[in-house]
DNA sequence: TTTTTACTATACTAATTTAGTATAGAATGC
DNA sequence: GCATTCTATACTAAATTAGTATAGTAAAAA
């Protein structure tokens, strides 16, 4: 039940933009220098963050990357769903039409439940959470 | 972060022991064509089943397969921990060696929260209360 | 003790998915 | 207008998953 290196890489990706867009666009070629990630790939995951406006880009010279919206309200469970090609831990999850047995629908339920449980987790961390890495409090909040 | 067929084939086979095996041992040929899964998958699944003792083979003319210990004493945790190859949600969460970056540290520990949260459904739910259907209760209980 | 039934073990293969690369193009600022 | 940087599409190789084939071994019943 991995995550895809889309999610992880993407949340680095975000990440670094979120920790040097500061003073002004952040360029793929130093994020791919930092996090070792080609910048193929890395422009490669840009697209379909900037789709969900996590991320604006200017062009040319100077040009680059920024967040699209403030730190604190990008969450690490929106990278995921914008990332991950299967954001369920099971097909039927998403789509009922894959489930056409009774078996499996008794346990429908509980995969459903268990993907829940991730982005109850993943949801309540943000981009801000994790640069001041801060997000052992707020999991430990959660758990109580 | 989809679980593999092996978990969700796996869970269905041993709801399928649980529920029939009260008369006698279960044969492959019969769960094969209750679940619409090939004989052949499923020999492959119920061996390291066995090894983790949750089922039990009698070979010869009225053998089959059986549980390997109570309805009650098996969880689909236990199940997907014995099945699936990757159990966590990140190649970091098993061994600390593949992560030699700051950054997957920052986000390491928010992966591991994750997939706690998802034994934590899987754990607490076992074959007596799928087969009794249920698991909703259960679960309502643990969101509380 | 022979036959039949049913599980066991190992090896192989095809399809899919994932991860990553290459090529060509379009916009911007100096 | 030219260097810089992002954008778009297409392709490919490696890994994984799902499933199949072949050749056994054990045990119970007749």
């Amino acid at each position: 039940m991995k995550l895809s290196t889309r999610s992880r890489y993407g949340t680095r990706l975000m990440i670094d933009i979120a920790r040097y867009s500061d003073v002004g666009p952040v360029r793929i070629h130093d994020i791919a220098k930092r996090q070792d990630i080609s910048v193929k790939y890395l422009e490669q995951l840009i697209i379909p963050l900037k789709k969900a406006d996590f991320i604006k880009s200017m062009r040319g010279p100077k040009g680059g990357h920024l967040l699209g919206k403030p730190k604190e309200k990008i969450t690490v469970g929106g990278i995921v769903r914008v990332l991950e090609k299967d954001t369920g831990l099971v097909p039927c999850v998403e789509t009922t039409d894959t489930c056409d047995r009774s078996d499996s629908c008794i346990t429908r339920n509980l995969w459903l439940k268990a993907t829940d449980a991730v982005y109850e987790i993943l949801d309540s961390v943000t981009l801000l959470d994790l640069i001041q890495d801060n997000v052992s409090q707020r999991n430990d909040a959660i758990e109580t």
